[in-house]
DNA sequence: AAGTTATCCAACCGCGTCTGA
DNA sequence: TTCAGACGCGGTTGGATAACT
């Protein structure tokens, strides 16, 4: 016995949407105020699609959040800084940039992204150099860098949630006077744990969980692990020689493709890697402020 | 102008995960 | 706990268009 098809594939359309049909989607969803089950959708709408067409029509093209245009050089650096921390996971790349659809960001890396870091002489799967794979002599340093990165991060994390629990504990104290303090810790709140939220979110997880080296992906976040709480528990960093890599396994590129020098891979890792590893700490996150708002 | 190749991106497909009975 | 239905995700395809010869 197989899987049931999602949808009787007799009679339904399929190929490109027309207006018409786009219409009818969205009035459905803008009326009911949702689209509650999309497998039922195309019945009550008369619309001969599956509900699945229906889904990805609305997600990727109807949705009014969704931003066109072209991408920003914020948002082809954050996607490739998520795309070497979250690997192929587009949904979860997808969350951190607002308005931008996973099918939308997969097309531009795909089309774009990694074609610009092949010929910058970095492999797009591992973000690493190409002709330094197997063997890469600095890696030492980039480790310690690395080291220090997390140890950012952690730092940046504790952080943040002793300020938030502080400024809980402030607004339960003070809204049983104060009911109007609503909007003021609202905005305290948002205002400072966006950190949290990404450190909550899948690029946290990322970074602090350790999986099973199944797939070329988990392999790849395995190396990455860092044991922050490690780190953490005694408050010094762990030598190199604990971490599960030997090889450094996130950066960033130069985005200006005028400005690569694909004749110097070493250079232009140890660029890249500074890149990342400059993604602004010091608590000073606001420039992830605008993706979560 | 016509034919060919490259590029882009909307849409499809199959599988994994989630959820509720 | 099991199972089936529904949903969501990522890989892939194919048509439209642009660029090139």
């Amino acid at each position: 016995m197989g899987r049931t098809p999602c949808c009787d594939k007799k009679g339904l359309k399929k190929g490109p949407w027309t207006a018409e049909e786009d219409e009818i989607l969205a009035n459905y969803i803008n009326k009911n105020g949702g689209h509650g089950s999309w497998r039922s959708l195309p019945k009550i709408t008369g619309l001969l699609r599956c509900g699945k067409s229906c889904r990805l029509r609305w997600t990727n093209y109807l949705r009014p959040d969704i931003k066109r245009g072209p991408f920003t050089p914020e948002e082809e650096k954050l996607v490739i800084q998520l795309h070497a921390i979250l690997g192929n996971r587009w949904a979860a790349i997808a969350s951190q940039l607002p308005g931008r659809t996973d099918n939308e960001i997969k097309n531009f890396w795909n089309t774009h992204l990694k074609k610009r870091l092949k010929s910058m002489g970095i492999d797009p799967k591992t973000h690493e150099p190409v002709a330094s794979s197997t063997s890469y002599p600095n890696h030492k340093s980039h480790a310690s860098i690395l080291t220090r990165h997390m140890a950012q991060w952690e730092s940046a994390r504790l952080e943040a949630e002793a300020r938030l629990s502080t400024e809980s504990s402030h607004f339960n104290n003070s809204n049983n006077n104060n009911n109007n303090n609503h909007n003021s810790s609202e905005k305290t709140d948002s205002s400072s744990d966006y950190f949290l939220r990404i450190w909550n979110s899948e690029v946290g997880d990322a970074f602090r969980n350790v999986q099973k080296p199944d797939t070329d992906h988990d392999t790849k976040m395995s190396r990455c692990q860092s044991p922050i709480s490690a780190v953490t528990a005694s408050s010094s960093v762990k030598e190199e020689s604990e971490w599960k890599t030997d090889k450094f396994c996130a950066e960033d590129v130069i985005l200006e493709s005028d400005s690569t020098s694909s004749n110097d891979l070493e250079d232009s890792s140890d660029t890249a890697l500074q890149l990342l590893f400059d993604f602004p700490m010091n608590n000073d996150m606001s420039f992830l402020e605008n993706y979560f708002a």
